[in-house]
DNA sequence: AATGAATGAGTTTTCATTCAT
DNA sequence: AATGAATGAAAACTCATTCAT
């Protein structure tokens, strides 16, 4: 419980948005959860949908910074870059778990505005260059991008959500198995 | 439309599920896509949960199904039991595309009752089964059948997500990685 | 009490708005008034403000198609004219005291849209109309129509909220008071 | 902006509930408005039932001295005497546009309490008075003051509602009319 | 069997009032 | 004295469920 209460709100209303879904989740829950009055959520976001908004974007804002900090340059070493998002998104997903199971249930909510798409779609964009970077260097398959994100993506948060991606030694499996599965043959 | 109003509903109340959550969606809303009135779904379920956990039953059933018909003996092709797997769970997602999302947004959900939880651990058992049979073979690495399932499955259904299932050649690609992220080496 | 509950719901909203106002009138309390959920209020109108609004333009409309009904031809007969327009006015307040003070107090209420202001301003310029004509013919004084509608309005409204209407002798009184007070000297 | 306070937020507060109603005003727009903190309000006033009290008392206060300030004595000229009151509150309503419309849109509110509702009595039984000293004399109609008072002062305020007050012509012509309307014949 | 109008419990939201600063 | 953040009771509004037809 921080000494802020905006972030008391953020932090409740997150959990139980990765929890049991935005439209699942009431104002009382996340007030109580937060331990402040249903009003004074109202204090810092205009309704509900303003506030699922705005913790989208903060949150993926934050998936997008720690991936992009220190983003190996372009240099030609490709697998150390598929490294780099591999294990910041690894990062993620250990410090900020209610976080990446929020963005991940919620990103293609219909309450979704369109600054949280327009927030969404550039950390994708972000990936996807990196991947055509790749692509162009011979690195990696010849595939859609969508694709490729797909396969690594896909199989990194079905794992997460099993709560195997604690195990030190299946997460080294895990980065070896994507990028085998995207890398070019 | 069919000439049964049970399915009618049960149709319509899946897409809505697929697309807006079991809160996002309302009884009226699913009343009027299924072309019924909304006391007449009450004639059909108790209530709400109800019509969730049948319908949540029925996909999932249809969908083990599929997968269990013409299962490969156990006779040493771990790899055709793979793509049998494989081709089926294709052959689902383009055939009830909404049962597939359905299942997969809902499989966590908090309304789930004993009988749904159940018949998915029942499925997901079948399929552990299957991988654990070719762990013994050596066919397919020595990790957590979790994690197995959880590479393959989260992959799949990603791309599925992002509407590329449809592209012939990439899902035979999909395949290829799918089968060698898990297989021996 | 009618058979009728948008009817009942009309009546019952028209009675606290007269006494209460637009914002000192709540919905449960026009729910227990009507003898209806207050849910129902929701089936026959979007929100308070499409309620307000609704009554308004219905007693609004009634009050004119009241006066407008066998109007005196423009044949010369002023006085005749404006006794139609005074004997009607006090018909609607003797029964509809409610409507009346409705229509009073919330034609300039901030909650009035558009189709309502319209509603109102038509009525308003019969009325003009009339004391044009009659202005014309020679019979009305050459004050602004504006002016005269407020001498005599303003009177009859003012006697009807202090009960003083009910008074034959009054009556009369007040419609000659009211005659002198607007017509050519 | 005075540098009192209190004045500051009796102002705001006249002006909105002239404008909006009491209900229709909440006490951070009155704060927002007077340039105070919302909690400010609470040093001056118990609750906002009563600031509207204490509010009205004051408006109601200073229409009545204006009028009762410099009264012809009753000797005889109860012309005069109505021309006093008329051409005061003209004045008043020139000087003070919101009070008027305060008082005459507050006047019969359920939020109104026994001293708020004494002054306004004491204020109108002045008038009363007036008038029946003026029966007396034979200068003005028999009909109850009630009735009297409805007439003038209802043409008055509808004619300022409808912001015809300013012209000064008009006004001399209302004069006019009110006298003639209750004057002995 | 089927309907959809009606309901009220439960939701989102507002706002008079309090109180720590 | 003054503030405005915080509150929770009460408002507006929604919707799962019932029931008369």
């Amino acid at each position: 419980m921080s000494t802020n209460k905006q972030d008391d709100i953020f932090e409740a209303a997150m959990q139980l948005f990765a929890e049991r879904g935005y439209d699942g989740t009431t104002i009382p829950m996340i007030a109580e959860k937060a331990k402040v009055g249903a009003g004074t959520i109202y204090r810092y976001f205009d309704n509900k949908e303003s506030l699922v908004n705005s913790l989208f974007i903060k949150c993926v804002s934050q998936f997008a910074e720690l991936l992009k900090n220190d983003f190996p340059a372009n240099n030609g070493d490709v697998r150390a870059q598929f490294s780099h998002i591999f294990y910041r998104m690894v990062q993620f997903a250990n410090h900020n778990p209610s976080a990446l199971l929020f963005i991940d249930s919620h990103c293609n909510g219909y309450y979704l505005n369109e600054d949280s798409i327009n927030v969404y779609n550039d950390f994708l964009t972000f990936i996807i260059r990196a991947i055509e970077a790749g692509q162009q260097e011979g690195a990696i398959r010849l595939l859609p991008s969508d694709a490729l994100i797909a396969i690594v993506y896909g199989a990194f948060i079905m794992l997460f959500k099993m709560e195997q991606l604690g195990k030190e030694e299946l997460l080294k499996e895990l980065g070896e198995s994507c990028w085998n599965a995207i890398r070019m043959i």
